[in-house]
DNA sequence: GACTCAACGTAATAACATAACAACGCTACG
DNA sequence: CGTAGCGTTGTTATGTTATTACGTTGAGTC
């Protein structure tokens, strides 16, 4: 089995590391492992695409409830999201720092652009108080095609 | 066995009548029995606890695949919305017109609430051409706490 | 050592969704 | 009329996603 931190830029595990310093969570070998794996991977997994992969990486089977508590864990520290309309996973594009994302999701390529736009939660925030709701979470994913695949 | 018409306000028959003539879409018996047991039941059901009532009231097996259809059918003809982040469905709040939704999700009763607000889309429609992409649909829920279950 | 508590392993099962194929019932056209 | 086409429905099986229950390990503490 390929030791995870030696695919795992040293700069996204710097950050990972500093995210579960914060809120004194453990970045466990098992853990990182199935960062890693997404973060090589480049595009969003299913769990079960997850589990195959790194039982082809370590060579031994890995349970489902394995890599579900790790994406909660992943999620819980906000280093991975969920993309509820798929049913998929895929780490945070900028860790440094907890937020709300919107994602762009190609429906041509498959490329899910995670985006930060301030304003989209501040609108939320707005109608939702308008109808005397307070948020605690938002899920905002847009299906389309992105710009590559228009060309 | 009712007639689910019988339990169906005739007011939203006519809405659903309208929207699939529009379409040149039929609007049978069997796609107005799910229909109706959402519209009775006021609150976004699984699949499955949808399968479970119509077995109730009709007092015989229903397959899973016959309600997705159905389903499937319902939200092709704007009746009916799914909550990606739930995965269940509700009738649509105002069949009236087609049109994209948000959705505020409260945590505490469960109850959702279907909001229209074009600043939203007309900002996500935006937000998306700013990175390139063209958007075909939208699928925004925010989870929190509604204003009756805040007293 | 004994205690605690989070993390991890293992097995089983629940919950959600689709595939494949046959049969039925319109309706439109000769 | 009849029959060809096509959308709807029924039936069975299977695939995919996620959780429950419970036992074990390992690191830190007294």
């Amino acid at each position: 089995m390929a030791n995870p931190s030696a695919r795992l830029p040293a700069k996204w595990r710097k950050l990972a590391e500093a995210r579960c310093a914060e809120r004194a969570e453990r970045l466990t070998p098992a853990r990182l492992a199935v960062y890693a794996e997404m973060l090589a991977c480049e595009r969003p997994l299913s769990a079960y695409e997850l589990i195959a992969l790194l039982e082809k990486r370590q060579a031994r089977k890995v349970a489902p409830v394995t890599v579900y508590r790790h994406l909660d864990f992943l999620m819980r520290v906000g280093l991975v999201h969920r993309l509820q309309s798929a049913q998929t996973y895929l780490p945070c594009d900028h860790p440094d720092h907890p937020h709300e994302s919107q994602f762009l999701l190609c429906s041509s390529c498959g490329h899910v652009d995670e985006v930060e736009a301030s304003g989209v939660e501040a609108l939320l925030a707005k109608v939702a108080d308008q109808h005397g709701f307070r948020p605690d979470s938002t899920v905002v994913e847009v299906k389309g095609v992105c710009g590559s695949c228009r060309d």
